[in-house]
DNA sequence: ATGGCCTCGGTTCGAGGA
């Protein structure tokens, strides 16, 4: 069983990249996040040609998120049912019977910005949600676009990005707040090599340069990372012509 | 040099992303 998860950063644009990466990865299930197009503009025919049932919410321009599944979905919850919230940023599905969560996490824009502390009161709605989650389903797995680089580790030029939003410490605490409840990191279950992301900035040939943060997660709970055999990030994506500037990450569970 | 690039909406520039 894969999970996999993946900002595509408009999927009006990168369809043919998402259904080339799922040709050479048939994962299970993959959650996709900033889809940024309004429902009936959802290419739900081409992604059931490509063998996936689809379960998805989107607004205009920005947000908007997916879970494509080779399994069938059930109780699919849009948005977090006790945060009210304008912006389409969350759908949850059981597959299989796991609880799979897909998030796009707000950005923050700066520390000073109204947009960061929505982010924190976004991600304190997030917990409490999990928590009642967590109740109920024993597998949960969280994937997404988090905009929290967890550890310095997670940074290309930590000194260079102290304080500023995606590193906070308030981000990051907020982040620990979700380990608390049981839930594992999957990427740091395993050894890594130094240096990897999963988003480079389009600006100063970053992915080039490698100044990348890591702020794409698959979150397991112990019933799930007990079963997780590898975590990885498939970079190969982010090569591409007119790529996403976030690339996917892909969990194996036994 | 406090920008650089990409996407969108809607018109040729501004907002937002991270």
């Amino acid at each position: 069983m894969k999970l996999a998860t993946w900002n595509v950063n408009s999927l009006k644009v990168r369809l043919p990249q998402v259904l080339q990466w799922l040709a050479d990865n048939p994962v299970d299930v993959l959650c996709l996040q900033e889809t940024k197009l309004t429902d009936d503009k959802f290419p739900v025919a081409e992604i059931e040609a490509a063998g996936y049932q689809v379960a998805f919410t989107g607004q205009k321009t920005y947000n908007g998120v997916a879970i494509l599944s080779k399994h069938p979905m059930s109780e699919v919850v849009k948005n977090i049912p006790s945060f009210e919230d304008q912006q389409q940023r969350v759908i949850a599905a059981t597959i299989g019977g796991m609880r799979i969560v897909c998030a796009y996490i707000p950005n923050g824009q700066s520390i000073d910005s109204d947009k960061y502390q929505y982010k924190l009161q976004w991600l304190n709605g997030l917990h409490d949600w999990l928590v009642e989650q967590g109740k109920a389903y024993d597998k949960l797995a969280l994937l997404g676009d988090y905009n929290i680089a967890p550890e310095d580790r997670d940074v290309h030029d930590p000194a260079g990005w102290q304080g500023q939003v995606l590193v906070s410490d308030p981000e990051r605490a907020a982040f620990r707040r979700l380990l608390d409840l049981g839930l594992k990191d999957a990427f740091r279950l395993f050894e890594q090599p130094d240096k990897m992301f999963s988003w480079w900035d389009y600006r100063q040939m970053a992915f080039r340069r490698n100044m990348g943060l890591r702020i794409d997660h698959i979150l397991l709970s112990p019933a799930l990372a007990s079963r997780c055999s590898s975590c990885v990030i498939d970079k190969t994506p982010r090569k591409w012509e007119q790529p996403s500037d976030h690339t996917p990450v892909v969990a194996t569970l036994d």
